[in-house]
DNA sequence: GTCTATATTGGGATAGAC
DNA sequence: GTCTATCCCAATATAGAC
């Protein structure tokens, strides 16, 4: 559908990312994205050389287009809460669409951690990280949120609570259908667990 | 060293298990695992039949011998905080020694459900995991925690915070470098971070 | 039980016609 | 640019000697 359709450079891309968020780069295979793309083996070679390229192409794509949504997140008006609260909302929703994301991406980059310096560079991750950093450092000076805080922490436990349930989606799965909990239930549940655990616990 | 030597059965799991962690299951190639454990890549076959079955004996076996661990650091004496504080210590040394297995393990699930099923089936994980949220129950009912706590959540949370500084560690390393933070010092500061974090929000 | 040698197939990559 | 046909190596797996 949609404008999509126009070249073949894209619909491979497009195709490829689906098949190495399935599979993984290793699990992946290039006959499978020609076949999801409509074209041919040999296509793929033509217009990206080889499987790692194509591969890293594919990757760069999707992370960027997704790291830059969280960024986005946290440039809207309104308190440090705020700002929170659209991250955590946006972030569920992507992973929701995309539940394997997470685990494909923390594997390729483990995999080949060169992923990561290109990605970054190219987002100017630094850059945004660093702005937001600063945000939060002004929040605490204003005495909104506490001073004991510390800003990398603090980042990395909102993105540890939100993302982690998606990563052990099995076993959490699992573990609670032993108890008849529902698994879509929880991870409902928890958009507004974290905001509230997280807030409880930075506000001054 | 050890009586590891004595025979070849075991020494061909500690190698499939070093290679599978390191290059997962798609990335792994039998030579290697042979050439690690010194033998011939044909006994490789003549002990455990395919790859594939090599593969499931090795991930139970490790699976199996690391998540007896946590459990054992709850069933000490002393209150629920020790038993958090005792079991993010061991969390933390374990995987501090095992960097890559949290990705691969979590990567491994994601391809193969069924792998969870054989673990927890293996290990009882059902019954600990019962005993365990009955004792939050009774903490909370002595009105030791707070309780509007969730237990399901707060395990999840208590699991999220420490494992996920390893997953996604090549990114967490990359942005702190560019800060001149030591990842190191970084997950080092986390041991007590998390245990505060947590208590914090739990304390009635 | 352990080895060497070999079978077999899968899959990335290329040649070359159109 | 897109296809068919093919190459070729890598990797799992097996046969069979010792």
């Amino acid at each position: 559908m949609s404008e999509n359709e126009l070249n073949a450079e894209h619909k491979i891309i497009e195709a490829a990312a689906a098949v190495f968020v399935e599979k993984g780069y290793e699990g992946a295979r290039m006959q499978q994205i020609a076949d999801k793309a409509g074209i041919n083996k040999a296509l793929l070679h033509y217009y990206y050389r080889s499987k790692d390229l194509l591969f890293e192409k594919a990757f760069l794509t999707v992370a960027s287009s997704i790291f830059s949504k969280f960024f986005d997140a946290f440039n809207t008006e309104g308190s440090i809460f705020e700002k929170i609260e659209n991250f955590l909302t946006l972030h569920q929703d992507l992973l929701f669409k995309h539940r394997k994301y997470p685990v494909f991406f923390f594997n390729e980059i483990t995999r080949k951690p060169e992923l990561i310096k290109k990605l970054i560079s190219r987002l100017d991750v630094s850059e945004k990280f660093e702005k937001l950093s600063q945000q939060f450092e002004q929040e605490k000076r204003d005495g909104i949120i506490r001073s004991d805080i510390e800003v990398p922490h603090l980042m990395v436990n909102i993105v540890s609570l939100s993302v982690f349930p998606y990563i052990g989606r099995p076993i959490i799965q699992e573990i609670m259908s032993e108890f008849d909990v529902s698994y879509e239930k929880f991870l409902d549940e928890r958009r507004s667990m974290i905001a509230q655990f997280v807030i409880n616990s930075i506000k001054a």
